[in-house]
DNA sequence: TTGACATATGCCAATATAGGAATATAATAC
DNA sequence: GTATTATATTCCTATATTGGCATATGTCAA
């Protein structure tokens, strides 16, 4: 199989740099499309196509006003990838100890979710 | 054009979600493609492809110890996402006002280098 | 209705995947 | 030397993309 597509995650979503220049512009405020085009210096179609994709993965939200459809950025939508990066900070901070801690914890999760020793006697495929 | 190569930024490596998972991982500490492999139930040569990927951003780093390769984690490559992302804590926080403050600093100075207003006379195309 | 503006979508080409399986390389042990 | 273990790479396929361009849709005004 291919690549994940854009719009199955927040990750996939902000992987592409316009994208991202979408996102941080729109922190100021909604804008319409035209207006983040020209301030971007893309295409207008090219923005219409990137704005689909942060729309489904719900970081941005649209209305509608006259001809224009102005965008917000959602940007609660953003916290998966804070949460994620955030545990990371100690690390090059130099303080590890909350790290490693909460990597435990996680770990004993996924350990429990993910194969390798199931117990039961597997009457898996075929 | 196609999408972006994964080993172009940290924000293309991490897209994929086995590729965190690999990151979480190391930050308990350096662990072999065999020990990364078997503990996220991956196969080996998609686990080594990972891997690849992930040195070539620099997230991770090898050091080679009899047959095994210990990878270690980088975490410090992971700072420019966190400093983006960080940015946004505070609209989901309800503290918008350093938060517009930085963006305007940011959006001047990419107005700068992004065409549309460039003061020069711009030999750059693109 | 006609026209102008704003936005979305469709089609195309080029490219970059991720997974599977087989195989190549490397290091160690016997 | 050969065998064994650990890791990397190559070939393949299916899929998802981004950009460009043309065009469709939608909204308002005269």
């Amino acid at each position: 199989m291919a690549r994940l597509p854009t719009t199955t995650d927040v990750f996939n979503a902000i992987a592409e740099p316009q994208r991202r220049d979408i996102i941080t512009l729109l922190a100021n405020g909604e804008k319409s499309v035209n207006d983040i085009a020209e301030a971007l210096a893309f295409k207008q179609p090219q923005t219409s196509k990137h704005l689909r994709v942060l729309k489904e993965v719900g970081l941005v939200s649209v209305r509608e006003a006259g001809k224009q459809r102005l965008y917000r950025l959602e940007a609660q939508e953003l916290k998966p990838v804070y949460d994620w990066v955030r545990h990371f900070e100690q690390v090059w901070n130099g303080r590890f100890d909350r790290l490693t801690h909460y990597l435990e914890q996680l770990q004993k999760a996924e350990g429990q979710q993910n194969s390798e020793k199931i117990e039961t006697t597997g009457a898996d495929d075929r």
